[in-house]
This record gives C-alpha cells, structure tokens and sequence, in this order.
DNA sequence: TTGTAGGCGTTATCAA
DNA sequence: TTGATAACGCCTACAA
C-alpha cells in the first residue's frame, strides 16, 4: 500500500521494525523453514509496510549468482525472433531472472562485444539462438565456461546443450500435404548451403520427396539467398525451366513472399497454378497474399526448451552431457496451396520409407 | 591475450601481481588521473594479464548506480519495435548500460510486474516507448522516483522528459504528395480515437487537407483498429461511398495492407485507380504488394532521442524541467501512390496557410 | 530458532 | 600520488 521514494529501504530497517535481527529477516524473505511463524509474520509486515526490496546487486555479490541470462540471435529486427525473445523474456521473468539481448548483425565483432558485455555481467547462462553455426562465438563462450545452449550445433563442451531441429517433421508435411493435392513436380528453394541449418532443411525435402516415391531432381532444388530478391530469382529459375513444377517449397517465408510476387508479376496465379510454401511462419506469411501455407518453428517451444536446458545444466550439473533436445515443426496450411489441375492423377501416399510408385509427367 | 577460465579475478589479485594497492587499481579502472604513469601501465598490464574485469554487481552496490535502463513498449512482437529495441540497445551498450526490455501487451497487469521488476533492479531510467497513454504506468513510474521518458503524454513530474512526435510533418508531406499527383478526394483511415497518438494523427491530416484548401469531409474520416481487419474495413467503408476517394491515408502500415487487400479483391487497382499511404514503415511496407508508400517515424531517432533525455535527466538534474524533444516523421514514397486519371485537373499546393483553390470534382 | 559477525568486490575517505 | 580501511546491502557460518 504504502510508496516510499528514492532511497529504497534496507534489511536493517526492516529488522528493526519487525524487532528481530537482519538474519531473521534474510530468512524470511529467502523462504527459509527455520523461522517462527508469529516473527515470520511479522517480518512480513515490517516488509509490506516499507515496500522492502531485497537489493539484487548486493544479494549477486554475496551469492556470486547474477540471476541474469544472455540470450543472443541472429537480429532483433528480423521477424522471427521478436516471438523468440518475447517467449524467453517471460519465461526467464517468471523465473526471477533478467535477460540481456543481444543479436550478431551476422557480424562478428559485433558478436564478440556482446559476449564481452555479457561475460563482464556474469550472466549465469547464455542461448545462442542464431541459426548461422557461429562456432567461433561458442567457441569464446565455452572459454568463459558459461553455460550455453544452442540451435542445431552441439559442441562438446561440458556445461552445453544443443536443441535439434526436426526440420525434417514439418517438410515431410508439407510435401506429402503437396502430394496429396496431386503435385508430382515440386520444387525446393534453399537458403546458402554453407550453413547447417539450411543443408537440413535441403536434405528434409529430398528425403521427403522421395519417400513418396518422387524423384529428387537437382534442376528442381535451387540454393539462394534468404531474403526477398532471394525468392524472385528462385521464382524466375523455376519459371523459365522446360518442365515447370506446380509446387515451390521455400526454406524461408521472406523467400516465398519473394516468390509469389514473380509469380504475380508472370500471372501465375497461386494457388491455382502454382502452389507455395513457407518456412518459420513469422507475420509476414499470415498477411502475404494469399496467406501462406507455411513450416512453423514454433519460437515459443525453442524459448522454454532454451530456459529449461540453462536451466538443467546449472543446477542438477548435468548427469547427461551433450544431451540434445528435440523440437518439432509442423506444417500450417493457409492458402497458398491447392490442387493443381494438371497434375491430378493419383500418387501413392506412404510415411514409411518404403517403396512407392513414381509416375512420368505426362 | 590469456583467457580464464571460471572465478574472474579480483581486484586484489590485480593489485598484487601491480604490487600496488586496490585503492589504485580501482584509480586506474576508473580513469582517474592522479595515477603515475607508471604504476598505471603496470596495472593495465596485469589487468590485461589477468583477464581482469570489475564486478558490476559489486561496482554497483557501492556506487548506487546500477548502469541499468528500462525500455517498455507496446509488444516486441509488434514490428514497428523491434528496430527501436536494437536502436536503444545499441546505444545504451556503447555507454556502458544494459537494458531491460519488457512489453505491456496491452495489458495493465503484465506492465506493472515489468515495472516493479524494474524497481526491483534498480534501474536508472525508463523509457516508455508506447503509444497508448497508459497514464497509470506512467503514475507507477513517478512514485518510483526513476527518472522517466515517455512518448507525446508529458507528465508534470520532475525528473520526466516528453518526445513530442510530429505527426504533422510526415503526415503533410503525404497530403502533399498526393494533391501533387492530382488528387482531390483523400480520405484517412485512423485508429481508435481515445489514443492520443491517433487523435494527433487525424488531426495533423485534417489539418494538411485544409491547408491545400481542401475540404476534410466526415464522410472521409473512417475511424478503425490499427489491424489488418481494421484496414479491410475501412476500405469496404470507402469503397461503398457515393464519391469515392482516389487516395487513402492510413494511420498505420498494417491498416494499408488491410486496405490493399480489400482493394486487390474488388478488382481497384493500386496505385492507377487507388493510391494507398500507410504510417510508421515497417518492413511489411516495403514488402507489400506493391510496396507501400508510407510516413516514416524514425525508430532510430526515437531510441536516441530516449535515451539522451534520460542522461540529461539523470546528469545535469535538469535545469529545464518538463523540456519536450521534438521527433520528426516523413515521407518514403514508394509505389503505392500516383497520379490518378480522374483527378487530373490542377490543384494549387501551397506550403504557407493562405489560401488555396478548392475546386469542386466534376 | 535466533543473533552476531565476517565477507562478497568495489569505491571513497582519510592519512601519510 | 598512494595506501589502509570503512562503507555498500545482503547472506551464512557459527554461537547462543
């Protein structure tokens, strides 16, 4: 009820209000079982009335624990992390944790000072959410011995967790959600293959293209850029092919928003002549047009797996190390995929891997 | 050069190794000049040695002073933030400052425990860098003594600064830009009055349309969401009317898209039968179909604007008190916008408030 | 169960 | 200019 100003109140003074030692009043305030009841309640009342606030920087001096954790990403303007971090921040808040956010600008130095400012902090773990496998900044951190958690790349660092990606999850949906429209010639549009994360999602595709019996053909896979103009090359290499696919699947929303503005511009109409998928689901798809069909990762799942791994790995050390952690992808589909009329006939669907029967274009 | 590894060293130990005193190591850290020279490039040596950094937290508790800020916006998610997060990071970063970053969704709960997880952390100053007038927020913030910015809603509380937005440079500047494209019926969709933002908004473009000697007709006045449906309502809105506009100007880039969609369904094209602005320019501007001319509000600006107030406040105690700092908008013309057929005849556009020819449309 | 007192790593005050 | 030393606010043995 009661607001004081500026200079917040300390221990002392609570302890003299409630009649009892600053020691009590740690107790109290740290939940500690060994206090009685009537002083506890008391100590309660002292600390209510002066809107006492333990003192966080002299409780991590102490306690040599921070209560801070970095979380670092790719670029904080980048739609796909806002969600990312948001999920974090909550997580981490309810766990009586800040947060200090930082992002690489896919830049190196850039990095490297925030792990300065992070390490000068003492933050008590860092998630290294970028999807680029920037082994030299886990490299730094695993010299800091701070605990870490990373996207797709394990170290083998003993305070480390890595959460795995199934890429493959959400691309198998989306091919086979492709094939049951009666697409038979769908194409990949991948981001640069030096980095991990891509070469998965490439290597989902093939493999989910061909466990319905499809063939996985290069001249139908096309590495380029994630981004925007990314997309509008991918659109016009698949465009101007001799034998057009009915189906582009893009490792990257942006891409397929790039995509769909080539086909706009060549009246391709989508879905009716081409269909299009996306990968992440950020914003962006739900208001391209026509809202995309896309691969969601779900950012809240790889936040609280993120927390939750720190998490283990300070507390209980880990019985388990280089330990990984799943986390799913699935496919959300809007309307930028339909049947395909010139590619009706039926195709066998299998989840197993087994064999199929793969038909000739007519 | 060397790397530690786990407890970072103190400094004492850096003053051993110096074989001075910590009084002088901590002379030295902090740039003070009554150092020997001396003994000063034989402390950074150890420090450079020992991989030395001091302890924040303990550097805190003595000096008071926590090199903590809090920024709260609206949602991270929403993307007109995310760029004003980095700007005022980035910033904050080069002055040795962390930041907390905390939303308020748009609900009151949610904010007060990011408040009062800023008060419990000490912070320095908090930017509030939302657009609703959360008048209360701001009453939490003021009993808390912390010295405070906040945006358009100024406050008579001592240690507070205003950014004062002008809406009614970017905004003329489109009303500007449309009347030189021949248009004479230029409607604006807004979004929910009781928002102060949006008041000043509708207002600014009331008052450019005046200024070109146009009339502003209720009738072209929708007010609407700042969201997708919002825009697709307006549209229907102005569609329907017995004289349609030739131009929209929307109050919010997410409202244009919304706009743009309606508009693409009925078969009016953008910009030949329509021209469409939208406010604020984030990046789905650039990417809508077509890309989206738009009032920019700079997040940039903003950030340092922000974070400038809140050194001055907490510097030089303010000997102008209440100061407002100006942050200005403009126009990015893209290709949303262009000169429409059936308003072809001259407009006389004036920049001054004299008078100007209003014509009527034939 | 409670209180006393030492220490966490710095900075600031005072002598020297 | 430099060095002891007392804060800063809290936690945690250790004693009572």
């Amino acid at each position: 009820m009661s607001k004081r100003v500026a200079a917040p109140s300390r221990s002392e003074e609570v302890a003299k209000r409630a009649g009892v030692s600053v020691a009590t009043v740690s107790r109290v305030t740290n939940g500690l079982a060994s206090v009685d009841k009537k002083l506890a309640k008391r100590v309660w009342e002292a600390i209510e009335e002066l809107g006492y606030v333990p003192n966080p920087q002299a409780r991590a001096l102490v306690s040599g624990r921070s209560r801070t954790l970095g979380l670092l990403v790719s670029e904080i303007t980048n739609p796909f992390f806002p969600e990312l971090i948001q999920s974090f921040e909550d997580i981490a808040g309810k766990n009586d944790f800040e947060v200090m956010v930082g992002s690489t600008n896919y830049n190196y130095e850039h990095a490297r000072l925030f792990i300065k400012r992070l390490a000068q902090r003492r933050v008590e773990g860092v998630a290294v959410m970028t999807f680029r496998a920037e082994s030299h900044l886990l490299d730094e951190l695993i010299a800091q011995d701070v605990p870490m958690v990373s996207i797709d790349v394990s170290t083998n660092a003993p305070r480390s967790v890595v959460l795995e990606v199934d890429y493959a999850q959400g691309i198998t949906q989306a091919v086979q959600h492709l094939a049951v429209l009666g697409h038979r010639q769908i194409a990949f549009a991948g981001g640069p293959m030096p980095h991990l994360t891509n070469l998965r999602r490439k290597e989902a595709f093939i493999q989910a293209v061909r466990s319905i019996g499809l063939q996985a053909k290069e001249s139908q896979i096309f590495e380029g850029a994630h981004t925007f103009e990314g997309g509008t090359l991918a659109a016009r290499h698949f465009l101007d092919m001799a034998v057009r696919p009915t189906a582009i699947i893009c490792s990257n929303d942006i891409m397929a928003v790039g995509v769909m503005r080539i086909l706009s511009q060549r009246n391709v109409k989508v879905p009716g002549d081409m269909s299009v998928i996306g990968f992440d689901d950020i914003h962006l798809a739900e208001f391209a047009n026509p809202p995309l069909t896309t691969v969601r990762m779900s950012r809240e799942d790889l936040a609280r797996n993120a927390f939750n791994a720190l998490q283990l790995i300070t507390s209980s050390e880990m019985k388990t190390p280089h330990q990984a952690i799943r986390v799913g992808t699935s496919l959300i589909v809007r309307e930028s995929t339909n049947f395909h009329a010139a590619a009706t006939r039926g195709l066998r669907i299998k989840r197993s891997s087994s064999q199929a029967t793969a038909r000739k274009r007519s």
